[in-house]
DNA sequence: GTTACACTTGAGCAAGTACTCAAATGTTTG
DNA sequence: CAAACATTTGAGTACTTGCTCAAGTGTAAC
C-alpha cells in the first residue's frame, strides 16, 4: 500500500498502462511465486553455500569433510546445511555416525553454470 | 581458519581425504568466484526484485510504472534498481524525463525458468 | 530564471543473516 | 553402562538488508 494515485496517474499521462498491465501478466502476479523464487536463489546468495552446493555437485560428503573442503567450523556448515536441507535444495542421509549431503535438485548445476555465464560476461 | 588437524584426521582416518580433494578441485576451489556467484543469485533472493526482472522480462520500463506495477514507493523500487544495476542485472537508458529499464543479461529469463521448474519439483 | 516532474540518494531503523561458542542429541565401540 | 565421535541446536553478536522519509539531482516546459 504505497502509491495508488501515482498508478492512473502514469497510466494516463502517458500511455503506459499497457506496459504496466502486461507487467502484471507475468508470473510475479502472484507474489508468493515471486516469494518462492526468491528463496530457490536465496540457497545459492551466499559464498559459504554455493561452495558447499559446488563441493556437493562433485559427491555426496559428509558435514566434517565439507568443513575440512571448504576450512569452515563443522558448527558453520551445520547451520548453513540446515537452511538448504529447508529450501529443499539438499538431502541428508545417515550411515553410521556420519550423515551424508548431497545435492537434492538436478537443476542446481545448470543455475551454476548459467550463473557463471553471467559473471563472464559481466 | 578455523579447522586444520580436522582436515588430516579425516583424510587419514576415515579416508575421506579424496572426496575433500575432490570436491576443491572444482570451481569453488576459488574463493572469489564462489562470491561473484553468489552476487548474481542474490540479485534474485528477494522477492522484490523477482518481481522487478520479471516485470522487465515483458519490456523495458521506467521506475515509475514499476513502482506502480509492483505496488511500491518509487524510492523503495529506485533502491533495488540501483542493486541490479551494481550486479549488472539491468541497463537503463534516459528519455526525457523518463529513466526506462531493461534486462542487461540473456541469462535472467532461463534462471527463472529453471529455478520455477525447482519450486515445481519441491 | 522558476516550477513541475522523474528519479536518486542518505540517514535511520527494524528485521534478518552468518558466524562463534557451549551445550545437547545420536550412534558406535569398549 | 561409559566414552568417543559426528552432527545439531540455541543463545549471543557483529554485520547486512529492505524499507521509509526527507532532501538532493537532473530534465523539460513555462
Amino acid at each position: 500500500m504505497a502509491r495508488s494515485e501515482r498508478d492512473e496517474l502514469c497510466s494516463e499521462e502517458v500511455g503506459h498502462g499497457k506496459v504496466v498491465s502486461k507487467g502484471m501478466e507475468r508470473l510475479l502476479a502472484d507474489p508468493s511465486t515471486a516469494g518462492q523464487l526468491a528463496q530457490v536463489f536465496r540457497a545459492m546468495a551466499d559464498p559459504t553455500r554455493v561452495r558447499i552446493l559446488s563441493a556437493l555437485t562433485c559427491a555426496e560428503m559428509c558435514v566434517g569433510d565439507i568443513a575440512a573442503t571448504l576450512n569452515m567450523t563443522v558448527s558453520a556448515v551445520s547451520h548453513q546445511l540446515r537452511l538448504l536441507r529447508e529450501l529443499r535444495v539438499v538431502r541428508k542421509r545417515r550411515e553410521g555416525k556420519h550423515i551424508y549431503y548431497a545435492l537434492d535438485d538436478e537443476h542446481v548445476q545448470e543455475l551454476f553454470a548459467l550463473g557463471l555465464e553471467h559473471v563472464k560476461h559481466g
